[in-house]
DNA sequence: GTCTATAATTCGATAGAC
DNA sequence: GTCTATCGAATTATAGAC
């Protein structure tokens, strides 16, 4: 499902290119959203010229499917004990976002999914195949299907108003204080306050 | 602060005309966002030429401006009981988005402003003219301003995982089913529970 | 594989007749 | 006030030389 080809094949000369095509794609995208990167901007980014971009990736809608295929890398919170798996869903999110350095996938998706059907169904896609498996894991099957949607509620809420919209009463807390308020509203999604 | 005339004097003719141009926007901004909305649609939308909108608006981000003019009619909460006041701004919340017949400010609002700076600094004029006035009136101020952010970061979380991207285990779920849900964590985070 | 040149659209904005 | 015509800029996408 990833952009990496899983042929048994050595990985071929200028899979190097195409790489830095897609990783300055998924910034640009992810800064400024689909309409407002050109394909003239990414390839000076990856400091080609923009007829590569086409010639690896055909079109822009093609280039921006490849970039959303994305892989959240969630951890596994199985062994977390039960009352502390909301505050370890908060602290495992906050530093996903707060440590981005060249990882902007959650950005790129959340941003692009509000503004584009296309993006919006890859989104759907992500939860079904990602979260919530690791929400069923860490919560049993039945459980998971009744409060995944909750939960997703508060953390992309939170990644809304502090990342992207950064309204001043959110963004202006530190990482614990996020912890130690959204841990009991999550709790209580859980139905264990 | 509104769109309308406040002055003594009477309506003018073709204010009409105006409030025509600006109810399309709003309609193409909120369903489209900045980029894809094109004067042109706009005025076929009102059924006038695309350069009347010029003429009354000057250009399009000055058309956009006029449409995140928006007053978002909070009701006063304050008579509400405390125990009852994270069910009734669930409630309140639900009955604006969902019966949003040919008010699209809030879908406007929180649309434009995940992908344009400029959408972003009129939310937060809006939160800090009208959300925050009311939270504090209902919570008193220092609990309003510590535990704003955080109401807001529910409502809007599922305001976006509900109407904005559609994800399945939110937007499946009936009113009834969100407000029995969603009241437990809002009342956690006014430490209530 | 890489680059130049350019076709083909689309759109915001302007000028000016009526 | 309203409409026609059009400019100028930006951008995707293609054709083809090297």
């Amino acid at each position: 499902m990833m952009q990496e080809t899983e042929n048994a094949a050595a990985p071929r000369r200028s899979d190097h290119t195409r790489a830095t095509i897609l990783e300055a794609a998924r910034r640009r995208f992810a800064a400024h959203g689909f309409e407002r990167t050109t394909i003239r901007a990414i390839a000076a980014d990856a400091d080609i010229d923009p007829s590569m971009v086409m010639r690896y990736y055909g079109n822009k809608a093609h280039l921006f499917d490849a970039a959303l295929d994305i892989d959240l890398h969630l951890p596994d919170l199985t062994s977390i004990p039960a009352d502390g798996l909301a505050r370890a869903w908060v602290r495992h999110f906050l530093y996903r976002w707060e440590h981005n350095g060249d990882d902007d996938a959650l950005l790129l998706l959340l941003r692009s999914a509000v503004t584009n059907d296309h993006a919006s169904q890859r989104m759907h896609e992500i939860f079904a195949a990602q979260v919530a498996p690791a929400l069923a894991a860490a919560l049993g099957p039945e459980q998971a299907a009744a409060r995944a949607g909750l939960v997703s509620t508060q953390l992309l809420g939170l990644a809304l108003t502090r990342y992207l919209l950064r309204l001043p009463a959110v963004a202006r807390l530190t990482p614990d204080e996020i912890v130690s308020t959204f841990a009991p509203a999550i709790r209580a999604t859980l139905g264990q306050s």
